[in-house]
DNA sequence: GTTTTCGTTCGGACCACAAGTAGGG
DNA sequence: ACCCCTACTTGTGGTCCGAACGAAA
């Protein structure tokens, strides 16, 4: 099972290689959980090591790997801290979460830019990034969120695109976790977003951009897509959609919720509550999540499936103790975080700041000003025959 | 050691208006 | 089901101001 090491005052899972150093990744391929300095050391060794799909160990545990992107806190969470985090209230439930894609060949080391890795938009970037590397996610930030929104599939055909979607045998691993994510009713299932149906490759790129970009709120001159709640990604495995084996439903979790008599709902088997990150607006409910009990045992070093479709491992039989205190310490570290501001309306952002202001406020604009804006649109209109759309 | 003063930092409020949303006819 | 209209809500940035804090007297 998971090891109860420690290394010094942390809880991190140690590095299976060197047992010395917490680990940062976990490789499917061989299933073991790897420091930075192992990673690079093992992935670079030759062609073949270096295909092996990694993902990021859960910031919020460190001892699981990470399942999903939540880009409302930048964090990547295992799928028990996730639905943890994500299931204590609606706001929290609401948040924006994709699955985590692996990481790519070639990238070793620390957390280097890992929103990029990750697909994601830079907002995600501001907490992995070294210095170093954020300078260049400055210098890519157009070019990235640009190919956050649109990004097309380049070599899989069942590959929506490289950065939020993933390929072949991720896509079923990820989406075991999918009916585990679903316990809200306001929360979008995970399995109706990466639901769609088998297409030809153009009409996989059209629906790219169909599902991918959220639908509500978008205006086309949005820097970040609003999400909604709504946000409807696809999977290409309509097969997925039927019942799972009972041995692929480990993931499952029963979500059934006692409401107590403050309104608030507790898992039934917890008396520890955590105020967990994520909700950070309104009123916080104090809930933490049944300890997720998945009867997965970890294969004895040496045993390397290469291509092996297990579940992603998840800790499991957590004291309430444990699981709080790795709760307060993802707390700890995402108030550490800096965050840059979201731009949702770029467009609105273009007219505040040419807006008149007094003292920072906004001001009136004068007639005048409102007759050479009227002025400058009709001319415009009359040389080019449109009407001007605000884009920005 | 305690109190007062001064400087710095931080977060929230304020403003107008385009764009988005909801509901009714 | 669709369109149109109206009323309401949301989001945007620069500046101000008060609270909080630390250092010096």
């Amino acid at each position: 099972m998971f090891k109860e090491e420690q290394i010094g005052s942390t809880w991190a899972r140690i590095c299976d290689t060197c047992r010395s150093a917490p680990c940062t990744v976990y490789c499917r391929a061989d299933l073991a959980y790897l420091c930075s300095g192992c990673d690079a050391r093992i992935h670079a060794a030759n062609e073949l090591a270096s295909q092996h799909e990694r993902v990021w160990i859960c910031e919020a545990c460190e001892r699981a790997p990470a399942a999903f992107i939540c880009k409302a806190d930048a964090a990547s969470l295992c799928t028990s801290c996730d639905a943890d985090i994500h299931s204590a209230n609606p706001l929290a439930s609401r948040h924006h979460r994709v699955p985590v894609a692996p990481i790519s060949c070639g990238v070793y080391g620390p957390r280097a830019a890992k929103g990029s890795i990750l697909g994601l938009g830079d907002d995600l970037n501001v907490d992995f990034l070294t210095p170093e590397t954020d300078e260049v996610a400055d210098e890519d930030e157009e070019s990235e969120a640009a190919s956050w929104l649109i990004n097309p599939p380049k070599n899989n055909s069942n590959q929506l695109t490289n950065g939020l979607f993933f390929g072949g045998e991720a896509v079923d691993e990820y989406l075991d976790f999918v009916d585990f994510t679903s316990c809200q009713d306001n929360q979008v299932t995970t399995k109706q977003q990466y639901d769609v149906p088998q297409k030809s490759f153009g009409d996989q790129y059209n629906d790219q951009h169909k599902y991918y970009v959220p639908q509500k709120s978008y205006t086309g001159d949005s820097i970040v897509p609003v999400q909604n709640g709504q946000m409807k990604l696809h999977q290409f495995h309509p097969q997925q959609e039927q019942p799972l084996p009972k041995q692929n439903q480990t993931f499952q979790l029963d979500m059934e919720y006692e409401t107590s008599n403050t309104g608030y709902c507790y898992p039934p088997s917890l008396s520890h509550s955590v105020s967990v990150s994520s909700m950070d607006v309104g009123v916080v409910p104090e809930s933490t999540m049944i300890d997720v009990s998945i009867p997965h045992s970890r294969p004895c070093k040496g045993t390397i499936d290469m291509f092996s479709t297990r579940p992603i491992q998840t800790p499991t039989q957590l004291s309430a103790m444990d699981r709080e205190a790795r709760v307060l310490r993802y707390k700890e570290k995402k108030k550490n975080r800096k965050f840059v501001k979201t731009i949702r309306y770029a467009s609105r952002k273009a007219y505040a700041e040419t807006r008149p202001r007094i003292k920072g406020r906004f001001a009136k604009r004068t007639d005048a000003e409102v007759e050479v804006d009227q002025m400058f649109s009709s001319t415009l209109m009359a040389e080019t025959g449109y009407g001007i759309v605000p884009s920005f």
